[in-house]
Parts: C-alpha cells; structure tokens; sequence
DNA sequence: TGAATTTATCGAAACGGTTCGATTGTGTAA
DNA sequence: TTACACAATCGAACCGTTTCGATAAATTCA
C-alpha cells in the first residue's frame, strides 16, 4: 500500500504539507499542490480511513438502528438513507435493536466506537438512562419514527395523530360507529399517538368507544390475526377495523378471508402505513401513507448538516410529514344503518 | 476516555501485558489476569477498535453489497445477516450496487478500507477487471445470488433451474403449452439460469418454444406490467406466465387485472421468489420459493468460517439451496384443451 | 549444580494519518 | 533599512492499539 509518506517523497515535500494539501488545498502553494496531485494520481494513493479516524475521531461512516429490518417499511428508509449518505461520501453500519443479542445502548457504543459521523436512531428506550447514555456519546444524532421525551435530539416522524384521525373520520362518515382499533405496542411513541388520534376524532364525533373494541396487537400480525378472529365471531363485531400499521392490516384481512367474511362488504379495513404493492391486493386497501423517502431525506439531511458543522450549536428541529389518505376499496357502508 | 495506558498504570504492569491478556489471557500469569480485569472492571474500559483496526489490519464490521436495498427479499437476507454477525460480535455495513453514484468497484474498495472482516456480495460485475478487483482486496469473500465464473470464492445460491423448471412442469402438468416467459435480465446469472430452466423444461416435454412468449423484463415491475399488457391482447395470447421474479409477477397480475381479466380463469400467472403477505393476495400465487433465511444464514457462516481462519488455505465451496413449490390457485387448466 | 528450556513480562517500534507550534521566506509599511 | 505581518512549509508529538525481540525469572533435565 502507498501511504502519505510515499507521496511525501515522491513530491519532494513533509508529511504534514500533504495532509494539509488533502484536507484544505487553500493550505498550500498551486505549485505544491500540483506535484502532489501528480504524485497522488502516480501511485494511485488513498488516505486511509482508519488511521485518519484514529487521529481525528470521526470517520466517513453513519449508524442507522431500527426496530425490525426485515420489515419492508424499513427497506424503503434504508434505501433513501443510503443514497443519501453515498452522496456525502459515507456509507451505512445498519443494525436492529430489537430480536437481538445485543442491547440498544451496546450497540450505540460499538457505534461510537466505531467513531460513526452521525446516528440515526428509531429508539426503543425511553427511560432516563436511555436519554443520559445518548447524550454521553455526543455525537450528531437524529431520531425517526419514535420520539423520546427530554432528548434534546432532531426528530423526523409522520404525524400519527393526523393518520389515524384520517381513517377513524373516513369511516365515521361512512357511517360506522362500532370501530375497532387493532393497536400498536402500549408505550411506544407512535403507537400511543395513532392510538390518540382515535379516540380523539371518536370522542369529537360524538361516539363513545367501545373499549373491548380496542386490542393491543403489538405491531405483530399474528396476534392482530388472532384478534381479528375474536372479534369477528363475537356478539355485535365491529363493522370497521383501523389497524395501526401494515403488517397488523394484513393480518386481519387474513383472519377475514379465512373465516369467509367478505371485505368491505362484511366489515371496513383501513391501516395506516403502505403496503407492498398494495395495488394488487384484493380489496386494495384505504391507507393513511406515510412519505417514506421524504422522512428517510428530512432525517439524512437534519444529520448531515450537523456533521458538517460540528461545533455549530443547532437547537434541536423537528420535522412532521403528512400523511396521506390513499382510497382503496376496503371500506364500504356499515350493513345497517 | 480510558485507554490501556490507564489500565497498565492502575494494574501496575506493562501496556503489553494488558494487551497480551486482552487478546489471549493464557499468555498471562493468573494473578495479573486477575489485576487487570480487576482495573478493567473499575474503569469500564473498552479497546478501542478503530486503534486496534489500524494497528491488526481487522475489525469487527463486515459489508454486504446488493443490488436492490429496497427489495423484501433482500430486507429478509440482510436481518439473517445481521443476526448472525451480531452473534460473533459483529457489525454490518451495507451498501446498494445498484442505483448509487459509485461503482461496486468503489463500494469495495470503501470497505476494504474500513478493514472490514469479510465480504458478503451479490455481484453486478462479472468481467476479467472485476475479478482481478475481487481478488486483489485478498479478503474473505462470500458471493450470494449471483455467481461469478472464474472467481475463486464461496458462492451461496439457489437453484435456480430447478425453480422455473417446478413452475414450468406444474402448468405444463396441467395442460399448458404457450407459456410465457417474464425472464430477468439476460447476463444475469440468476436471470439466465432461470431462462435455462424453463428452456429446458419445454424442451424435454416436447413442446416449441414461442420465441415472441420470452421477455426480457429486467427484473422490472414495469416494464413485466407493459410486456404482460401486449402479451394479453396480441393475437393467440399465452394461457400461463412465468415470471422470473415477484416484482415482475406482480406487475403481471396488475396488467391482468387491470384489463379486466381473471387469473387462472383467463390466464394462469406463476412465479420465482416470496411475495410479502402473498397469503392475502387474491389470487394467491403459485410460487418456487427461495429459503431466504437459510441462504442468508450459509452465506454468513461460510464467511465466518474463513474469518475465524485467516491463514487457513479453505478450497471455495458452493452451496445451492433448493427452493420449494408452494401451490396458490393462480394456475388452471387452459381454457381449449 | 550448571546448562538449557520455558514462561511471564517488558520496551519500543510500528500502523498511517492529523495538527500544533516553530521556522523560513516574501512583500509591505514606516 | 528595519520591523512586522502573513503565507507556505516543516518537524515532531500524538491517536490507542498490536507485536516482535529482549530480558528476567522460573522450571526442567542431565
């Protein structure tokens, strides 16, 4: 390998002259600079990215930690994430934070170990030692999906209330008033919000919700299923579903398949997130969207920004897409009315 | 931060003392073992990996390259993956090859920088100068998906053939003779193997071949969408399609739908790969489906393997997995027969 | 008991950069 | 001409490890 002494050599100048060549051409003489471009493009040199961490601290890499990789919603987030980061010259140390050996706050110190340029962050804790160990690391840090309260940190997120305001009001238009929510995990963020913005356009339409109506389904299609089953061959089933995400959303209309329920005709389905290639699902469903690419963006470019100032003092932003109400054919009338 | 000058000094021993136990406390007497994690415990001291990195040549990162991020398949792959290194203590650095302002050549070169531990690549190169690339790096290389002829590295795949040759018997089994081929991009490894078993298929059971019934698509949702629109409304249209891939199935099953035809009545639609949630799809496809996990899962322990032996002479292995037909009811007998 | 091995530990030289303070050279104002 | 500012360059220390060769101590063997 050639290292910066070879093409300290080969142009007749210091070591430090070309570090400072590399890292601000303004630094030198264009008479310098020219020889050590010549002696650069000669050997065909690269600065190497360890020992410049090493020395500097930081390095040409970016940590992404999400809750569940496999899941497509992140897929999509990854993909913009990493254009992104590709464009800035870095590329993406990837890890979940969930289903794995590892805890949340050990994998951030690999991360800072790693001396990683920035962070971005779908947080499962959310206690103060979460909040204390985050700022321990000090480092450009950027959450999406899930907000924790009392971190001074960027967030992106879609607005959750707004989503499942969206597909309570639409339904309630149709005319149903027995509706059930199929649930994300109690105490995480955006469950919590889509959970709120349910009961809110419930209570200001003027219906009471049916707490037995209202499952806490985790997240997980399989016990969203399950559910699903329980409540369609109770006494007086709801005569509409709004499902927190997508994969729950499936779940269900499995359960309504399975048990030989007809969709919307028996019972309304709506879910908040995107399906893959929901267009080719039958009934095609009446989604809240969230902007995946646009939140994968916000969040890139709120993170980069700050690496590329980082002794700036930036107060900590916050970015709210919005969601949008894609019309499929899941939902219909309630049967009598 | 502490480092191992602060360890050596509070143990009362030599900085390479401390490292020789770190790395193989055997080399040690037991009461300065015991000293040294004693002072490694009070301070909470942590080798830094990147100083380690510089100095060893290796670190505890791994890089997986793929074409498509954004694909489920590919999301499913990545969380085996990254299961798997979280368990040997390692992380995962991924990069698209596709799609990105680099070249893979670069991407490569990019990891080879960060010392990553091994490669992980489903390759898009396949050319003299991509080889000597690969090899050049002298790094533990995994190749999945797509292998590469004349390069000496493990290789971890499906088989392919088998795959269309399942689907292709199936329609042929119930009575299908102009069959449509959706192929992936012809160069392709995967994509020609799998025109080679429906060739093939074809071929032994006697049946020509319609040239104008083979496309190809790319791999492409659209352009299968487009080529699924010409091949339903030309004069003697197919009575079955395989697609070489599911976005192309997909995107088949939306033109059938959208020009008002009914799949298997009108047309019988099978395809290679998992579909997400394929079990809500109406209708639900018939499939050769690919055991992501256990490719992912091969992939990684063969790369693990070579890691954990770096001097090692281990011969290039390849490991083909068998994908399974999963019967949907997308497939019928044609109409006239 | 003395020589030959083995074991435990150490010092110092890397690994390949960055960066600070010092040095030299050039142009400008007094 | 002297003094001073400023630009260009340099030497050396440092980042935090690993590892090699050397040394000292302990053990084995004849």
């Amino acid at each position: 390998m050639t290292t910066i002494r070879d093409i300290a050599k080969i142009a007749g100048v210091s070591i430090s002259t070309v570090s400072l060549a590399l890292n601000d051409s303004s630094r030198v003489s264009a008479k310098t600079l020219q020889k050590i471009e010549q002696a650069i493009h000669e050997t065909g040199y690269k600065v190497d990215p360890v020992a410049s961490s090493l020395k500097s601290g930081s390095s040409k890499l970016i940590g992404v930690v999400a809750g569940d990789v496999a899941n497509p919603f992140f897929g999509r987030l990854l993909n913009q994430i990493q254009s992104c980061a590709i464009e800035k010259g870095h590329l993406v140390i990837v890890s979940a934070s969930r289903g794995v050996a590892l805890h949340e706050g050990q994998i951030l110190d690999f991360l800072a170990g790693q001396r990683v340029a920035g962070i971005l962050l779908s947080p499962h804790g959310k206690d103060q030692e979460f909040i204390d160990h985050i700022n321990r690391l000090r480092m450009p840090t950027v959450l999406f999906d899930h907000k924790v309260e009392g971190l001074e940190t960027d967030f992106v997120g879609s607005d959750n209330i707004l989503a499942s305001a969206m597909l309570t009001e639409h339904l309630i238009r149709l005319g149903h008033k027995r509706i059930a929510l199929l649930a994300g995990e109690e105490g995480l963020y955006s469950a919590d919000q889509r959970t709120e913005g349910f009961y809110k356009t419930m209570q200001s339409a003027g219906i009471d919700v049916d707490k037995s109506l209202v499952f806490d389904a985790k997240y997980d299609g399989d016990l969203a299923y399950a559910e699903t089953m329980r409540l369609l061959t109770r006494a007086q089933p709801p005569s509409a579903i709004v499902a927190a995400n997508n994969v729950m959303a499936l779940g269900a209309l499995q359960a309504i398949q399975d048990l030989g329920f007809k969709c919307p005709d028996d019972i309304s389905l709506t879910c908040i997130d995107d399906v893959p290639w929901s267009d080719v699902i039958q009934p095609k469903l009446t989604m809240a969207v969230q902007p995946i690419e646009e939140i994968g963006k916000l969040a890139s470019d709120m993170l980069f920004e700050r690496i590329a100032a980082p002794n700036r003092k930036i107060e900590p932003r916050t970015a709210i897409t919005t969601p949008k109400l894609v019309i499929g054919n899941s939902c219909a009338r309630p049967k009598e009315v």
